[in-house]
DNA sequence: ATGGTTGACGTTCAA
């Protein structure tokens, strides 16, 4: 079963739902992960995206901050959802499709601005969740499954517009980049987008505070596709799609695409 | 050295 899968931080659902809609009217993905919408479930205008047939929904939400949510054309039944790191926030949810594949939708802390945990507690709240992700998948290693979502860790040196300015810059820590490479090699999950586009700077966020976002081009690649290694062989065709950063009253992130062959 | 922008909420926090 062949299915397009695409994950995006919209910073605010309701706010965007014209460039969901819109999204998913030039893409079609069969399932759409979205991160940030900042909105208790029970708001989220779902009726917009089951017009377009988004049939299935699953999603955890709170008021003002955070929330996940998955939108499906495909059949999909809850699958849970996890609260690592004590937070009690709306960072990930679940989903399983007919044929038993699981995705998961993750909004991992951004963890502040100081990259000491002594100082800051967001960011020892990152470090925590990132490293229950590890524990996690270590001890129960994912078969057909599909990680994806805003991770906020850029993990490779060509994942930002500058390694060297970015080392001491929270999200390109040695320290977070070292914990989210052993959650995915305890999990052995397979980076999708860079087993697709192994070389060369790629970005799927650009900071609102830059004005000339597209002309500086110092982004970071925050959102991730990961897959199970049993998987990993039937997905292909990421992209990018960074033109939608410069749509009107954009997100700052762009959303990122895979197609599975399952 | 530190500002720059955005969104939700409510007169500030988080990103």
């Amino acid at each position: 079963m062949p299915f397009t899968l695409a994950t995006w931080n919209i910073n605010s659902v309701r706010l965007r739902a014209d460039l969901v809609a819109d999204l998913c009217r030039a893409e079609a993905p069969d399932i759409l992960c979205l991160q940030e919408c900042k909105s208790p479930v029970d708001k989220i205008p779902f009726e917009t995206f089951e017009a377009l047939g988004y049939t299935h929904s699953i999603a955890r939400g709170q008021k003002g901050y955070n929330g996940v949510a998955i939108l499906s054309k495909l059949p999909m039944e809850d699958a849970g959802h996890f609260d690592f790191a004590g937070l009690d926030q709306a960072r990930h949810v679940a989903g399983r499709l007919d044929d038993g594949t699981l995705i998961h939708n993750f909004y991992v802390p951004a963890g502040g601005d100081v990259p000491d945990r002594e100082r800051n507690v967001k960011f020892g709240q990152k470090l925590d969740f990132v490293e229950e992700m590890r524990t996690h998948f270590g001890g129960s290693r994912p078969e057909r499954s599909i990680l994806v979502g805003d991770l906020n860790i850029a993990p490779r040196e060509d994942d930002v517009w500058s390694h060297k300015q970015l080392l001491k810059v929270v999200s390109h820590t040695p320290v977070e980049t070292e914990a989210l490479t052993a959650a995915q090699e305890a999990g052995g999950w397979v980076d999708v987008t860079r087993k697709d586009i192994p070389e060369g700077q790629l970005y799927s966020w650009w900071s609102y505070r830059s004005p000339n976002w597209d002309a500086a081009d110092k982004g970071r690649r925050l959102d991730h596709i990961w897959a199970s290694p049993d998987i990993a062989g039937s997905a292909g065709g990421s992209r990018i799609l960074r033109h939608v950063r410069g749509w009107e009253k954009p997100s700052d992130h762009a959303p990122v695409f895979a197609t599975f062959d399952l």
